[in-house]
DNA sequence: TTATAATGTAATGTG
DNA sequence: CACATTACATTATT
């Protein structure tokens, strides 16, 4: 059995060149190299070794089939493909090892390509969200203009108001809502909530525009 | 040419045995195996061929260097390093070959990993943006809220006012900026320097909130 | 046609 | 077995 396994695979080394190739190789390629030997290869018998087998399509299909099934190779079913492919088991462990690896730079490469796609999609949106930010800050620059200039309105007109346009309280603590440009404050995950405290400081504030 | 390579390489398959790796392979590794021929391997159809392997170290190091130095090898040059290594012209062709292939992967694997940071950095921009953008919006509508409050106290209390309560020129062309939770607009890269616009909107609607 | 870059595959060797 | 290495083979390109 195993005899027969070497019998091919030497058979593969010294007998028809390309066996399996025969059946999808017929371009005009006459192939004719390989047989330059000039005198000096006389011990050059040893040219002859070390084809490099290539598995026929036959065996590298059922073995695909098997690696489908399942990557990692149990002696068990390994000696069975063996038999089955006329392969040394030897052979076997070692395309399933390649393949292994080869597989696995394959998956690389995808995860690679599909990263690299959202990645740009995410450059995009960023893109979109900043022209977004750029925009509301604009307008509120112009809602707080518009806010001062109402309130400005109103105190000259109805000249005594409220004692204090507000209740004044602390002044600073939050960040100036305009003239930011590009002031993106760092509170990350902010809760969000806070709406409100910018409309009040307004009226705390000594407009400065 | 080729038959030297080939000359070459024979000699160092069948001649001494790892010549260049006696002045440093002295580690304390007996190195016994490789006698555990079980009943498969009678024929040792495997043993027989491809002995010597393996570039000393000395030998890969100069490689390495040149491959530092250019990627690419010239005919020239790849018969200058084979002299000056003692390998096979048709070797130094093949390491290169490896070795470029190699490089590549190493390189995909680099620029994977930078393109991940990338993306996770971009992950962490796109919801700061995001938390930004809602902010910005809470704060659009209180502004808004603010300003009809206004408005309206105006209207109330002194009845006729400036015709034109600002320079008003163009009225429309321009998103509801309000109201919109989330309806982003699609233009990317407007010119994003309309901020006046929607102030002017609020004094042409009648109010709706 | 030759040379070789690029890619794929088999086998070897080490940990 | 994973991983790196060496070598051979095929295909495309020039």
């Amino acid at each position: 059995m195993n005899n027969d396994d070497q019998m091919l695979h030497i058979s593969q080394y010294y007998s028809g060149i390309y066996t399996q190739q025969l059946t999808q190789q017929g371009e005009g390629k006459p192939k004719r190299r390989r047989k330059k030997n000039k005198g000096d290869d006389v011990n050059g018998a040893m040219m002859r070794r070390r084809r490099k087998r290539k598995l026929s399509d036959e065996q590298v299909n059922l073995l695909e089939q098997s690696f489908g099934h399942e990557h990692k190779l149990e002696s068990e079913r390994k000696d069975k493909l063996a038999s089955e492919l006329g392969l040394d088991p030897r052979q076997v462990t070692v395309w399933f090892q390649n393949r292994r690896a080869r597989w696995k730079s394959k998956k690389l490469e995808e995860e690679y390509s599909k990263l690299k796609n959202e990645h740009e999609t995410n450059i995009v949106d960023k893109c979109r969200l900043e022209n977004e930010v750029l925009k509301l800050k604009e307008q509120m620059c112009e809602a707080e203009k518009e806010i001062q200039r109402l309130l400005m309105e109103r105190s000259d007109g109805i000249s005594i108001n409220s004692p204090t346009t507000s209740s004044l309280s602390m002044e600073a603590a939050m960040d100036p809502p305009f003239l930011g440009e590009f002031g993106f404050d760092n509170s990350f995950y902010g809760p969000s909530h806070e709406g409100l405290e910018w409309v009040n400081n307004l009226y705390n504030m000594p407009y400065h525009m």
